[in-house]
This record gives C-alpha cells, structure tokens and sequence, in this order.
DNA sequence: TTGCGCGCAATGATGCCGTAATGTTGATCG
DNA sequence: CGATCAACATTACGGCATCATTGCGCGCAA
C-alpha cells in the first residue's frame, strides 16, 4: 500500500506520516501541487491524501487532472474550510472522502482503512460499450459526445444494464433494479421499457443492442 | 441504482426518500433492523443508508450480518451519537462512511453520488473446465469471454453439471435439478437438451464435453 | 392546460421445449 | 462371434409460453 500524502503543513505531514508508518504503510510527502503533479506521473499511489489549501492552488486541481487522464485512484480530501459547499463540491469532483480540519488521526487513519478494504477500489467514472458512454457520475448516456435524452425507467434499465456491462441480468434483477417494493408491476411494463430504450439506441446508432435471453433475462453487447 | 434505507422517524425517512427521487434512486424504506434483515434478504441493493439508532437494536448489527454473508454492498452509516469512538468503530466494522447527525441533506446526497461512481462489483467465475466458464453469480457461460447463449433448460444442465465438475451426475439427479416436480416428463426431453447443448459446446470450442455413462448418468470433462 | 412518461393490454413474432421417430452404440447371451 | 435388445443420441416438428412492439389513457408536472 503505497499512500501520497498532499500537504504544506510540516506538522501535520510528518503527524501523518508517521502514523501511516505504524500501518505499514508507505507514504509518499509532496508539499505544493505541482510536486505532487509529476509524483502521480511518475508513481503508481493506492491512494491519495489531499490538503485542499496548497501554496500553488486548490487541491481539488490535482483531482480533475487525475480524473482527465483516467486515473481512478481513490482520493480523500482534507481542508480547513469546512462549509457545506465545500464538501460538496469536493465530494462531486471526484474525490472519494471528504475531511474537515481539525480532525481526529485516528478518524482519518480509519476513513483510509475503509477505502482500502474496496477491492476493486476504482473503476472508470464513465463506462463505454460500442459508441455508448454512460457516465456514472451525473447518469448521462452519450454517443458521440451527443446526450441522449432518456426518461426516468429507461435510464434506470440502462443504467443496470451498463453497470453489469457485459454480463447477464436476470430478468428479476432488472425488475428489481427499476422498481421498489411498493411500486410493483404486474404487466410487461418492463418490456415496453426495453423496447423504447431499443428503439432509441438503434436510432442513435449507439453501436450496443440489448439482447434478450428468453426465460432468462437481458444482455447489453456491442452490435455484431 | 436500488438503495435501502433503514432510519426509523418518518421524518428523515419522507425527506431522504423525495431528495433520491428526484436523483432517479429508487428506495426502499425499512423502519426497523428486522425488516431491514428480510429486504437484504429478498432483493439485492446497490447501496444502503444506515441509522444506528433503530427500535429494535443498533444498526451496525446489520453491517455485520451483511459481511459475514459476504454481501459487500456499501454502507452509509448515519447516527446522532457523533464521538470519535462511534465513528472509528462503524468504519472499521465495514461501513463505507459515517455521518453524524445533525447534517445536511445535500452532504449525504453527495455521498452517495460519491458511492455511486463506482461500478458493480465483478462476478467471481467459480467454476473453470477447459476454456469453459461459468459463473453461478448471475448463472452465465463464457468461452474465451464471449458469453453463451443457452437456453433455460440447457443453461440448468450446464450449471448442474458444472458444479459436480469431474463427478459423473446420475442420470436422476439430472432430471431432478432441471424439472421442478409438477412439471415432469414423459419423454426423453432431457436427452434432446443434453445433445442440443452438446452442439453448442461444440461450436463454441469450449474445450469440454459432455460424456454419456451408459445405465449411469453423465459426466463433464475436458476434451481429450 | 398541455405534454410526456408510464403502466397497461392487445397483438404479433420468435424460438424454446416436449414429443416422437429414427439412428447408433454397447452390453448380454445364446 | 453375432444376434438382439435396451439405452442413449440425434433430428424434425408443432404447440405454446415468452418476448417484442405499439397504441391508449391516466396522471403528474411544468
């Protein structure tokens, strides 16, 4: 486990650093920004601990850069403005925790407990099959840069399709995906879904179909 | 996305629930540990939000129980108690996170956007025969990753045979796993799916097949 | 109010599956 | 050793459940 720690106080960075010591953990120290840009060019880190508060500019940069280049790895944030917007719009930049100072070591030291234990800690924020991108993030389905315009069911049917892209949904999962207890169906109402959502991908030459499985369930696969 | 929310005042409930909607989160709500049991049990959720503090007992139990199931959906604990000690020991107990009441609702919808990022968690190929796999997950065969398209009942063969890999399956037992009681046969239907399944292995080169024990049942190995 | 999404239901198409006919294999016994 | 028969294999076929599609009307939201 290989942690870098993004951080201009010298107290706080060594507090930390030697706390992650006792874990077994290797920490990398960058002290500004841009010494921290060309540390995750250079190195592979498990994860990242970010002061929001740099010499050279706000940490969450260093997040959209990551971000740009595809980079998943999981990101907490640290900072001393702690105001609910902050958080926000930290948390929704990408970064995976979000830290208000002053802090309990021992809280952090648990929050990068918990993002290690994720196994496949991180994934791409935006999944794509054929000429379909489906972010994550903001639940937008795109083809060819272009949003396509889904109601509510059928972006939830897509959405689990896309999640499992490439595997098989059994028929009930996918109804249970759509539909709480309370607002159950009892019509093929989740097949006009499929059906209206096949009609639009193929309409927008989105190179995937949703290939059925009878008696068994669903299949998004990119077109012969 | 399906979440379970488990949070006993109406009031929080109500308000949680209306926020998700409006982010296409369909919820399902639980007053209380014990329905919270059986809705894990019944359906499976992408994510959960968790009160601590519930009528029938503290809701850190559930995080257990779901680990120890193996479930490894992410969790969201929230709770008044807000000293250090409570949220050390929800994270390190499983949770994904932890937030203390009083907070904004937009922090929590942050972070569950945060948790939603993520993609679902891949399914484990349990069984490999040849270049066969077959993932008793979400009940899918793959052979050099192109999944096939079986059928139900040929898919009921595969999986029973499958998981006695190496052991010949009585010709009974067969039956047995593929029809339910009320609905047996009276020919020899099971013979018909083990020969289409048969081609279909075949054709897709899976490197396995399907050997015939004459008075005895059959057997699924690699090919010579 | 006006649209649009959604559940519903009717209709049409598809292909799975049980049946049975026919071919093939292998064991048993004269 | 070969005749015989039972067990298994394969294939075609038709019924029918399942799925796909589409129009309709209600209801919610702008």
């Amino acid at each position: 486990m290989r942690l870098l720690l993004v951080e201009d106080e010298p107290q706080m960075a060594d507090a930390l650093a030697t706390a992650l010591h006792q874990y077994d953990i290797i920490a990398d120290h960058a002290p500004t920004l841009d010494f921290a840009r060309s540390a995750v060019a250079e190195h592979v880190h498990d994860m990242i601990v970010l002061d929001r508060q740099l010499p050279d500019g706000d940490g969450l940069a260093l997040i959209r850069h990551l971000r740009s280049i595809g980079a998943t790895v999981p990101v907490i944030v640290l900072t001393a403005r702690g105001s609910l917007a902050d958080r926000v719009s930290g948390l929704d930049l990408g970064a995976d925790d979000y830290l208000s100072k002053p802090f309990a070591l021992e809280e952090l030291l648990a929050r990068i407990r918990a993002l290690m234990r994720r196994p496949a800690a991180v994934a791409p924020i935006v999944a794509k099959l054929g000429r379909l991108e489906f972010s994550l993030d903001n639940r937008e389905a795109r083809v060819a840069g272009k949003i396509l315009d889904l109601p509510r069911r059928e972006l939830l049917v897509l959405e689990t399709l896309i999640r499992r892209q490439g595997r098989t949904v059994l028929r009930a999962a996918l109804e249970e995906a759509v539909y709480a207890f309370d607002d159950e169906i009892q019509s093929n109402a989740l097949d006009s879904h499929v059906s209206r959502l096949r009609k639009k991908l193929a309409d927008a030459q989105a190179g995937v179909e949703i290939h059925g499985i009878r008696g068994v369930g669903y299949l998004l696969r990119p077109v012969a």
